[in-house]
DNA sequence: GTATCTTCTGAAACGCGTTTCAGAGCAAGC
DNA sequence: GCTTGCTCTGAAACGCGTTTCAGAAGATAC
């Protein structure tokens, strides 16, 4: 495979001719311009990408950090980061973690290794405090709440969003509300559980049911809630997917919804149409565009930045 | 940053020497592997990944093509290729394509510039004649049929499997079938038209719905049944999303599963068990797996190899 | 005692683009 | 006529590990 040297000999130039030439720096004659093409068409010249990289020390590459990748929530993120970072020639690698501390290490020393440019952490377990140790070695984007200076973070604000969610749910004449949580103590859960409290009057403890991420779990949610004696009149998912498995397990029993039970979604995941499920709505492709781009103007010299989303209501059949 | 040379400088050594402490040579005497390895610590080396794919030409990277990030049927091949990914060292990088060939193209490139040394195709538009003069720059491995020689395929045998999922229909009673598909002319769908048309007596053009991808295009497709004069007592999807939109939106409309027309489903997504759905269990994890380690085979010395993989009946309420 | 291994070490070349710097030639400015 | 500035060119250094090769020292074999 044909070098720039190869190229530099065969045009008879110099390889600093043949460089700027494939930069298109403007001082080179067209002479030598065409000589230096004719080569590369001959030679069949492809740049080595590697070579370049370690000239430049930019690797056009960003991590996308998170915990797993056959859970449909996080895939709109990713897309969205995905179509940030091709139309700007970036790649994005992948490293799915199922939020082992060990793996989210690993993934963020990629970036210690300059093997990426930076790093896009959807969700994680590993500490901001731990985190922030590794910004000296590119910039670092969260999906999450609570960043501190100097880590960036396009989130939901899922306080606010809980309260209107449940907001939503009171306008509907509902006022004695579970919610269904995945991870306990991730900050979200906290401050789900915050909003909990903080807006419903008839809030307890035995209403906040955690642990529950896939649909699967929805499903086992039925068993659960029903065999509690004092229920709730409407649940408050965090997650679409939990809805849906819960959903179709209570139609499955045929227990009508929303007279068993009223449920309220979260995320906007299409499918959810489909059974009618009334949810928050959460930009969560927005959310991964905008996690890259602020990644890629911290790379141009910006500073962190911090923003947090809202959600809005979409409209269903199960409240 | 510290590099090799500043390490070999400071334990007074040559940077051979470190070099060889770096992998475990066995040619360093006990003395000066401590003193690098002090020297090391002391300066905080960190191994620069460019420099070490420059000079030995591997990347360990893989880049996986696809059409859509956020169409749930892929995330199941990319989790099972990620985790041997993972298990072996390789990272991945994700390419989405849209089926737009200029995008297939500009990720096989990848491959030519040595970013990646070998490369994954989960679905694509291209050609195979196009694809294999990518080969000669590394492995190239396929989930789709029809793979010529010297490019690897691990795939689902759509025609066998579009044949046992209509025998389960017909030993449920049901002899008018009709079949939903993706895109009209992907050799997958093919494969599936010819399965119906050489199993299925009343098997007839209008019975053959084309361009469902999605749970949305699922929600659309009742109208398009519904307002058929004569309708087939059985539909086999495809995917298991149309299946579950199709199911929803005829639930909204209150008419019954399977009494106005029985489902068959392609997948086997989790969220479908929630919904009762029938489905034709599909090992997609494991051929995501085995894509990546006939790919690293392939780049050990092995030659391509073509696998079929076949599906499994997995009971619900839908028949 | 000499030949043959084995262990240990480091200089230099290699992979391959980019960038800096110095210099040559020529035109415009005053 | 001399200075200034622009265009064009290439040698060499740089980014940073790995590998080849040559050689020295000590151990083992016969």
């Amino acid at each position: 495979m044909a070098n720039i040297r190869d190229i530099a000999k065969y045009a008879d130039v110099s390889v600093t001719t043949v460089s700027r030439v494939i930069n298109d720096h403007p001082y080179v004659s067209k002479e030598k311009r065409d000589r230096v093409h004719a080569a590369m068409k001959e030679l069949g010249y492809l740049r080595n990408q590697q070579a370049l990289t370690l000239s430049t020390g930019k690797t056009q590459r960003v991590v996308v950090i998170l915990p797993y990748m056959d859970h449909p929530y996080y895939s709109f993120f990713v897309d969205g980061i995905a179509k940030a970072a091709l139309e700007n020639q970036y790649r994005i690698v992948i490293w799915q973690t199922e939020y082992k501390l060990s793996e989210e290490q690993q993934a963020l020393d990629l970036l210690k290794h300059r093997e990426v440019d930076a790093a896009i952490i959807l969700s994680h377990e590993m500490s901001f405090k731990e985190m922030v140790s590794y910004r000296a070695y590119g910039p670092i984007a969260v999906a999450t709440v609570g960043a501190p200076k100097g880590i960036s973070s396009i989130h939901v604000d899922h306080y606010a969003s809980f309260v209107s969610g449940i907001h939503v749910l009171q306008q509907h004449g509902y006022e004695e509300i579970g919610i269904i949580l995945s991870r306990s103590h991730s900050p979200s859960s906290l401050a789900r559980q915050q909003a909990y409290f903080d807006e419903v009057a008839s809030a307890r403890e035995q209403w906040i049911w955690t642990g529950y991420l896939t649909s699967e779990d929805g499903i086992r949610l039925a068993d659960e809630f029903l065999s509690q004696k004092e229920r709730p009149r409407a649940l408050f998912f965090s997650s679409d997917y939990v809805a849906l498995g819960f959903l179709g397990e209570m139609q499955r029993r045929q227990l009508p919804i929303p007279e068993t039970v009223a449920i309220l979604g979260f995320d906007g995941n299409p499918i959810g149409k489909a059974f009618g499920l009334s949810t928050m709505l959460s930009p969560n492709e927005t959310i991964g565009r905008q996690l890259f781009e602020t990644a890629l103007a911290e790379m141009q010299g910006a500073s962190p930045q911090t923003t947090a989303m809202t959600v809005m209501y979409q409209t269903g059949t199960t409240l």
